[in-house]
DNA sequence: ACAGGAATTGCAATATTATAACATTAATCT
DNA sequence: AGATTAATGTTATAATATTGCAATTCCTGT
């Protein structure tokens, strides 16, 4: 598994290539297709550890490809690398963000940076302990939860950012 | 303090008046101005414990006035609300849903229906605990919480859908 | 009462995010 | 190879949200 919390200098591109033989090696299990595109766009969303936006990676793809894509082309890789939990959709931000531990499923919980807007994926048992709790207290069934904590990182509050 | 979790029969008017009623006391209190526009607006978001997005908001505002508003009244005034603790925004739906215990702060955590679309708005000491827990680990300082779980509630387990 | 200034609302345009519908191409399977 | 399914291309449009400026309303101090 993949450092959940990116130390702010790190070797990035070996993120990328794990992301995406973590990936290929997932999909070829599931008997998925991990076309080009897809490949590409999770690529570009693993670019850094900052949620990124559907039309940001339609720019990012349009440099790479001297061939501009549309709306529909992200949009379906995005839903198609959301299924396959190799990415999550932070919905305060409308952006996309790395899945750090695809392959057993989860709901993403993250600790998001004002200041630098990296997004730290937790794997926070006593969070979905305490959610499960609440919600069995009111006979709720819970299928999916979303948690999105903003807030100032370590990194960011000790260069007084805060 | 209302009662977080709505009877699925419940005098409903008693909600929305103990709403307005409430906002106005806390408006009053702050030295802002609690404007027509802006209670209708609170006053439309407590139509049912079901988010509502902004333009059926608009819509809505238009049935009554017979005068239509444009986008930025409507957001103008939801800004408002939520600046003052009034509503919660729910990332996940894009959409509003009143605030069940304004005059404290808080993060809104709510459990909602995927059947009935009802939220259904926690107070849970022991999320919020999970969730500090998790970031102060991490060095990371909260500002803001927003937790989504999606699911089914009760009545509507208790009516087979599930 | 009333002028000055601040807050609120009106209004037109536009930005941003996301999807629908249908045509075309590519991959897979007998 | 031909049939079938999956994936992508293309055009248009829906849904959500903001900007910038003008007009109005409200409050404050005199």
């Amino acid at each position: 598994m993949p450092t959940a919390v990116p130390e702010h200098r790190h070797d990035h591109q070996h993120c990328i290539d794990e992301a995406v033989g973590h990936a290929r090696q997932l999909c070829a299990e599931r008997g998925v297709r991990l076309t080009a595109i897809r490949e590409q766009v999770l690529t570009l969303v693993w670019a850094n550890h900052q949620p990124v936006g559907a039309y940001r990676l339609l720019e990012a793809l349009a440099e790479q490809s001297e061939r501009r894509s549309t709306p529909p082309t992200i949009y379906r890789a995005l839903d198609f690398l959301l299924e396959q939990g190799l990415i999550h959709r932070i919905a305060s931000l409308n952006a996309f963000v790395g899945c750090t531990d695809p392959g057993h499923h989860h709901s993403g919980h993250f600790l998001i940076c004002k200041h630098c807007n990296t997004a730290i994926e937790l794997d926070a048992a006593n969070i979905d302990h305490a959610i499960s709790q609440s919600a069995q207290q009111r006979g709720f069934a819970v299928d999916s939860q979303c948690v999105e904590v903003v807030g100032s990182c370590q990194h960011c509050r000790e260069l007084g950012h805060d």
